[in-house]
DNA sequence: ATGGTCGGCAACCGA
C-alpha cells in the first residue's frame, strides 16, 4: 500500500497538480488537508475519471479534509467530535481493512491565544479518540498536517522559532504522547538528515531554494504496520509547476 | 530597491 499526504491549500485550485501527481505516482491512498470546499462542491467527478474515489469532510472557506483512494474502503467517519464539529479537520476510513485517519491539526497562531489553546485541546482529544478506539497492537495509520515540528532537524532555524506556534514544548508534548502510545514516525524511520521538509512558507521569498522549511506533515503507523513499511520520502516535484501548494507530497509505502 | 504570497470570496481571515 502506497499512501501519501498533501496539504493542498484548496483542492480546487490544485486539481491539475493533484491529478497529474496521481497519474504519475499511482498511490493507493492520498490524504488531503485544507481542501477549502464544502461537501456539495467537492470535485469528486475529476478523481473518479482518474480511477479514484474520494470521501471528504469540508466547510466553507477554511480547513477541510479528504481521503482519495483507488482501494475498497468503508466505515467513513467525519469529524473528531462527530459530524457537527465546528472545524472540519478529521476524516477516517478503513481502506482494504486498514484504518486510516487523516488530520489537519490547527496551526495555533501564537502561544497564549485562543487558537493555541484550541490546538492543544484538539491534540489531546485526538489522542483520547485514538486510545479509546484502537490499541497499539492494531494496524492503524494516522497521516496529515500536524503543524508541529518535533526535533531541531524538523525546521530550518530552531533557535529562531523556539517557543512559537509549530515548535512549542506544549505541542511537542502532545505529539510525543501520541508517539509513545504506539505510533512510529515512518518518514523519520528512513530519513535522518537535515533539510528534508514538507512545508515552505509562501511569505518567505524563495523558501524552497533557500531550504527554509519545516517538516510538519507526518505518516504515523502502529508497530505491526511499521514492520511492513518499505520506505518513506518527500516529493518536491509539484513545486516546479505553475501553482504549487506551500506543502509538498509526503509518501510512505507498506508491504500490505 | 520603502517591495516581496496564496486562496476564498467579496472585506478581510487564516496560513
Amino acid at each position: 500500500m502506497k499512501i501519501a499526504s498533501f496539504n493542498a491549500n484548496s483542492i480546487r485550485a490544485r486539481i491539475p497538480i493533484v491529478i497529474d501527481w496521481l497519474n504519475s505516482e499511482q498511490p493507493d491512498v492520498l490524504c488531503v488537508q485544507e481542501t477549502k470546499v464544502q461537501d456539495k462542491d467537492f470535485p469528486s467527478g475529476i478523481f473518479k475519471e482518474a480511477g479514484y474515489s474520494a470521501v471528504f469532510h469540508g466547510q466553507k472557506s477554511y480547513n477541510g479534509v479528504a481521503i482519495i483512494t483507488r482501494l475498497p474502503f468503508d466505515r467513513v467517519r467525519s469529524g473528531l467530535y462527530g459530524d457537527e464539529d465546528e472545524q472540519a479537520r478529521f476524516i477516517s476510513s478503513y481502506i482494504s481493512g486498514v484504518p486510516v485517519i487523516n488530520v489537519y491539526i490547527p496551526q495555533g497562531f501564537a502561544p497564549g491565544t485562543d487558537k493555541f489553546s484550541y490546538k492543544l485541546k484538539w491534540m489531546e482529544d485526538l489522542l483520547s479518540y485514538v486510545s479509546d478506539n484502537y490499541t497499539p497492537e492494531d494496524p492503524l495509520i494516522i497521516a496529515g498536517d500536524f503543524n508541529v515540528a518535533l526535533e531541531p532537524i524538523d525546521l530550518y532555524d530552531p533557535e529562531q522559532h523556539e517557543g512559537q506556534a509549530g515548535y512549542h514544548p506544549d505541542e511537542q508534548a502532545h505529539m510525543r504522547k501520541l508517539l509513545d502510545w504506539g505510533l512510529v514516525d515512518i518518514f523519520r524511520k528512513y530519513n535522518t538528515g537535515a533539510d528534508q521538509y514538507t512545508f515552505w512558507d509562501y511569505r518567505i521569498p524563495n523558501a524552497l531554494k533557500r531550504k527554509k522549511g519545516w517538516r510538519i506533515d507526518y505518516i504515523l503507523a502502529t508497530a505491526s504496520l511499521s514492520e511492513k513499511s518499505i520506505g518513506s520520502w518527500v516529493d518536491t516535484r509539484p513545486r516546479s509547476l505553475e501553482k504549487p501548494s506551500d506543502h509538498t507530497f509526503l509518501l510512505a509505502e507498506f508491504e500490505i
